[in-house]
DNA sequence: CTGAATTTTCAGTATATACTGAAAATTCAG
DNA sequence: CTGAATTTTCAGTATATACTGAAAATTCAG
């Protein structure tokens, strides 16, 4: 690996992270020098700047592909693939969530419901499936405010974000509120 | 593995998903076995039931205590190390989300903040740090915004995530209202 | 259509992780 | 304090995952 140090620091960092994820060394490694490259990358480069080899890194590439991480890029005159990240961070953010619904709420989900629907033939089914239960709801509550707030643009939900519990008063006030006819919003 | 069939389900898939996680397949079904128990479980309990040896069984029990999922409970005139889940379930979520800012996040700011304060060398450097800070300030806003709601009584964080977006329409009107002295709030 | 450039696949191997059984350590009733 | 009950540790092994190099497949300039 042969990086400046701020970059390998990161690079490496991502490596090690990924592994928490479901995703390995090698595929955080390239999203993170991807992520802070300013061109797009081809495969040969990579495999330069980070020292595994050729396949792996198709591999890797493939992988990022299929998480939407990563975006195939055409440099005319050139035949090579050239590959990089998003640009606008909140669209990395949005598309890791939804990544994750897919793979890990959306199954656990669908478990859940066709369990909760069996009729149950002890007293230790039925605790069990009502503790299931619960956790059902849960996560659709869940799920459900995050769809309400992936609608949202993104600077309103910037803004939602950063009034943080604030924004709890003011729902409590709401019954204590009527709209003055002549008022003015902040825009 | 001898369990009612709906227990069954519910403990593999949790197995299978543990892995997409950090934790692995016995931690996984270890942690959905109590979760769906209605009493605690001791060691041996656990060992018949899922069916792999005493000594992953321990090591499993122990990574769960650590990640504070499970809690250590004794019966009396009963010498054996009997656990259970929490029961109230948002307590659960909670730990869940904590744990994870605290393995994944939280290290990840510390390299991110410690980058940003080098001087960059090259152009390419300059590029990478101003990167990682447009990273770390988004971070830093999420993890700012789960600590107030953190900071929350449960029923009142139910409501706001229950409200979804339409908490956005009533901040916009924010400007537009003023209390009405005599006006009724909910409770 | 040809063949050089490029990417992908895949069997084999290396590495990391999970799991076991036996032994050591700990706990506590008597 | 003793020793049976219980838990924990850990070296060895099994299993799963990551990685490589070579060969196959694909793409496209000429």
């Amino acid at each position: 690996m042969n990086l400046p140090p701020i970059i390998q620091t990161f690079v490496l960092h991502f490596g090690e992270m990924g592994s928490r994820w479901g995703i390995n060394r090698t595929v955080g490694q390239i999203y993170a020098l991807l992520y802070l490259s300013p061109e797009p990358l081809n495969a040969d480069q990579i495999v330069d700047q980070l020292g595994f080899s050729r396949s792996n890194v198709a591999m890797g590439i493939k992988e990022l592909d299929a998480m939407n991480l990563v975006m195939l890029r055409h440099i005319p005159g050139d035949r090579k693939d050239y590959y990089a990240t998003h640009e606008e961070i909140w669209d990395i953010v949005r598309n890791l969530v939804e990544e994750r619904r897919k793979r890990e709420i959306e199954p656990t989900l669908t478990m859940l419901r066709s369990i909760i629907m069996e009729t149950p033939t002890s007293d230790q089914e039925k605790f069990a499936q009502d503790k299931m239960n619960e956790m059902h709801d849960l996560i659709e509550m869940l799920t459900d405010w995050y769809k309400d707030m992936q609608a949202l643009e993104t600077d309103r939900l910037v803004n939602l974000l950063k009034m943080g519990a604030k924004v709890y008063s003011l729902y409590q006030m709401k019954d204590k509120l009527k709209v003055i006819p002549g008022g003015k919003s902040k825009k």
